[in-house]
DNA sequence: TTGAATTCGGACAAATCAATCCGAAAATAT
DNA sequence: ATATTTTCGGATTGATTTGTCCGAATTCAA
């Protein structure tokens, strides 16, 4: 359903905004152990939600990642999706057809139109905050 | 969602099943230009049905492939699906997650569940014969 | 029975995705 | 200032997916 690099993005930034409910930043290292993801490719994960503005970063001694508290309440599972796999999940044509559309559907367009809108809504109406407190109460877990 | 083999195999089974309504056999160049996809990959796709025994083939003149009228009306989508990408899109973590169960979950187990098995439900009740009436009334295109 | 038409199967090539390596840049602490 | 710690960025490698090539096997027709 999504790249290896989504979900990784995905546990990465669930991690650093769980980490970062309490102050201090969050290092590379320590999030790829929390995952159990490759370290060197969850460092260019992570750039890109940085400038995806999702996430942040500062660098050198106790330097790391963090998410702004104030921000946090705002951030929806679908601003990492797109920050990372985009948004043809959402708009391209589920048999890959060049034009498909309304006016000129494939012949699954509508039913999986129904599917991936309820996935968007999924997506847009789930947010960190609901997901931590899984976390939080040990619930739920990142591998 | 799907890979691109699988897409494939849906647009040159479908097309295969409209043309098994009236009497002949369809040939692989026939199917690669309908469906604009590459021949010698296609062929690669159309073995993996006939293995699956969704469709058939015959070799020599006058040979090709088609799909038994008789077998025509309990053909699902899921059917082609399953055959080509197997079934991890609907068993696997969404988040990769080697270990995720009820039990003991990811974090957006329970939200991905649903949209899961709402796509399955889809898979499995959306037959041949209604894909293919949208495109014998000129409503839905494979290209 | 021979030749042509077709699918079948394996080996190969190209493109994309996943992951690694390593040095540069920035921030901090001493 | 300098050394250290960290993220940043580009180049590279490896794996998987996508796609090509070509000869073998099968079937049919003349």
């Amino acid at each position: 359903m999504f790249s290896k690099a989504c979900e990784y993005g995905i546990k990465a930034s669930l991690f650093v905004a769980q980490r970062s409910e309490s102050p201090g930043k969050v290092r590379l290292q320590e999030i790829a152990k929390a995952i159990s993801s490759p370290e060197a490719f969850t460092a260019k994960i992570l750039q890109q939600l940085v400038k995806a503005n999702i996430i942040h970063s500062r660098k050198g001694p106790n330097g790391g990642f963090y998410i702004e508290l104030n921000e946090l309440p705002g951030i929806k599972l679908i601003d990492v999706v797109v920050a990372i796999d985009g948004d043809k999940i959402f708009h391209g044509c589920a048999l890959g057809l060049e034009e498909c559309s309304e006016k000129s559907p494939c012949p699954v367009h509508e039913q999986f139109g129904i599917i991936r809108s309820s996935l968007k809504t999924m997506l847009e109406n789930t947010s960190f905050a609901a997901l931590m407190s899984g976390l939080d109460s040990g619930l739920t877990f990142l591998k």
